[in-house]
DNA sequence: TTCGCTACCTATCATTGATAGGTTGACACG
DNA sequence: CGTGTCAACCTATCAATGATAGGTAGCGAA
């Protein structure tokens, strides 16, 4: 087995999804077909399936991804200086950030409709969200020092609260927000004081 | 212009509309043709464009519709008897049981991707969304005896917390919660408080 | 009867995701 | 230096999809 051909494969597939990812967020992810994201990379539509088992499958590795993402902006979040409230506050900040920056990321991992994916990668998106709640249930447990079924409740509470704010503010930018910080700063601010009640 | 033929125009109109309400249900939006449709109404499948421009047309239908169902149930909340809280809690209660119950009208209605439709049914989905808030938003205008831009910030917020919960209980149902009722109610009791801030 | 119109049909299109099967070029090895 | 192997890629093609074109049956009005 050679070295260089593997390498050049990797390369290939970072590509692929680095286009993919672009066109998914310039024109919707529905909205892009494979012949595109060929077109993008400069190869041939075929040849995609060299390298992923179907169209799917490049938006699941694109939702692992973000996943990863997303969790180590949390992570950071928690283990950085300051109050519990602080720390709490600061990873709502960078979820929602995330949420907004990354909305293709966004849209794959939490939006799209239940899909036909294998149950292996089925699996895959859910242990990767699994671990990225964890983060946040982690926090409130040091937070309350308790780990009991309030405490999950008041999380995944929590997780409900802002998720809801970044897929409103994705999927109707033509609501009459107000102003888009404000409403952040606010919503972040009634989420965290349920963790201290 | 005879009377007849209108009035069964209708009828088909409904009927397609009821079909496809039921097959998305069934087998989530995306993934029902126009084909499936045509066969369930016993029609052939180009007769559907006699009735909606497009297949994103019957969509968007149904989402009015949808929103009609949810504005009927959150203001029948709004003027029920019992203190504001109350009536706050229960338009929340009837919030994500229509969200859960009617799970393929608000996928349509909330959770589709930006779609290509045509700018006046886009402005037609987004009078028939903001009637639908404008309903909660008066709520809380009553409870808080104000109409100023926390009072808004604070509608929003609850709205968005509402929309996640019924968003991700849609969207992940394999997530290990915790007791779904206990959950909403949990949920809804945080989102409720803020109004009396 | 004949006109006209509504609702419907069959036939067909372009586009889509996906598969089949052949070609090329770099590397390993005699 | 030939020569085999194999990964990566290609062209050709498929079935399914949303949508359109054009024709027809049947009903009410004149």
């Amino acid at each position: 087995m050679t070295v260089a051909p593997t390498q050049r494969t990797e390369d290939r597939r970072e590509q692929i999804l680095n286009e993919a990812m672009r066109l998914f967020l310039d024109h919707g992810v529905q909205n892009v077909s494979t012949r595109e994201i060929a077109k993008a990379v400069g190869i041939s539509q075929p040849s995609l399936y060299a390298h992923f088992k179907s169209r799917e499958d490049i938006a699941v590795k694109l939702s692992e991804r973000a996943f990863e993402q997303l969790s180590a902006r949390m992570a950071a979040a928690a283990s950085s200086t300051g109050t519990p409230h602080e720390r709490l506050h600061s990873m709502g900040q960078e979820y929602v950030a995330f949420g907004l920056e990354q909305s293709a990321a966004y849209r794959i991992a939490f939006m799209l409709e239940k899909t036909t994916a294998h149950p292996t990668d089925q699996q895959a998106i859910h242990e990767s969200g699994m671990r990225c709640f964890a983060i946040l249930h982690d926090l409130f447990k040091t937070v309350r020092n308790s780990d009991d079924l309030n405490t999950a409740a008041l999380a995944q509470s929590a997780w409900a609260s802002m998720h809801g704010l970044v897929a409103l503010l994705l999927s109707r930018p033509e609501f009459p927000w107000i102003d888009q910080n404000a409403l952040i700063t606010c919503h972040l601010e009634h989420v965290c004081r349920r963790a201290f009640d």
